[in-house]
DNA sequence: ATGGGTGCAAAGTGTTTGCAAGTAT
DNA sequence: ATACTTGCAAACACTTTGCACCCAT
């Protein structure tokens, strides 16, 4: 654990929303102006492929969350935020789907899309 | 419907993988060797957002499906190949969400990882 | 000294866009 | 004529990589 990755931690839990790679980068650069955007993305990929942040997939940019259990995002399609969703995971569809195919299932990814609610109400 | 858009319809309704916009464009280019990239993207995204397809949004590359119904997919970590999957879409949770938070939801994306048969069999 | 991590810049991948020319109404 | 679509190439956004150098063991 350099102290580069150190930063990248911290400044990555330190967010509840879920910033992308590159405004972590910019956010993490103020706090250290020689750091690289290599390294940065190459500690986030390590950070989250060892489970202390979790890479969120979502078409565009990917981002990182500091919630480390299974959950769900809302994407607003206006404004580009993403939520966390207060839904439980659905472990069931996992085990059922691995039944019905015979594959094996790590996990799902589910993202909702819509308009978040300051979205909604200036439309 | 100029033919340029119609033959990205009719190759991509053809398949019941799930290609990428640029897997597209090679087999297009090879029923018609003028067509651009550019063409292609661009009615990829406009057959898409009139409902003529599916646009799949998986990290990495974006594909397309010819299946018009709201579905699941599965994506084999190993292989990268893409399924649908044989679950039926949770139009419930769409409702329950957006009576929990406010939000105007639209749909869900759900995409579960893991491997599929083959790779499964050759680990 | 040695092995991994870093900074940098270049390359890669997937996609979008500006524009002149072409096509269909 | 007019509005839209195309082909092309350049630009773009996001991410990865090669490499020389640095640092801690």
């Amino acid at each position: 654990m350099t102290k580069q990755k150190q930063l990248v931690l911290d400044v990555a839990l330190a967010h509840h929303d879920h910033p992308t790679a590159d405004q972590l980068y910019l956010e993490i650069r103020s706090a250290d102006s020689k750091i690289s955007r290599g390294t940065v993305y190459r500690n986030l990929e390590q950070l989250s492929s060892s489970g202390e942040l979790l890479h969120v997939k979502v078409s565009g940019a990917d981002r990182f969350d500091s919630r480390l259990d299974y959950h769900y995002h809302m994407f607003c399609t206006c404004c580009g935020a993403v939520f966390d969703v207060p839904l439980d995971y659905q472990h069931d569809a996992d085990i059922l789907l691995a039944q019905k195919t015979g594959f094996h299932i790590d996990r799902h990814r589910t993202v909702f899309e819509g308009l978040c609610t300051k979205c909604k109400a200036s439309q």
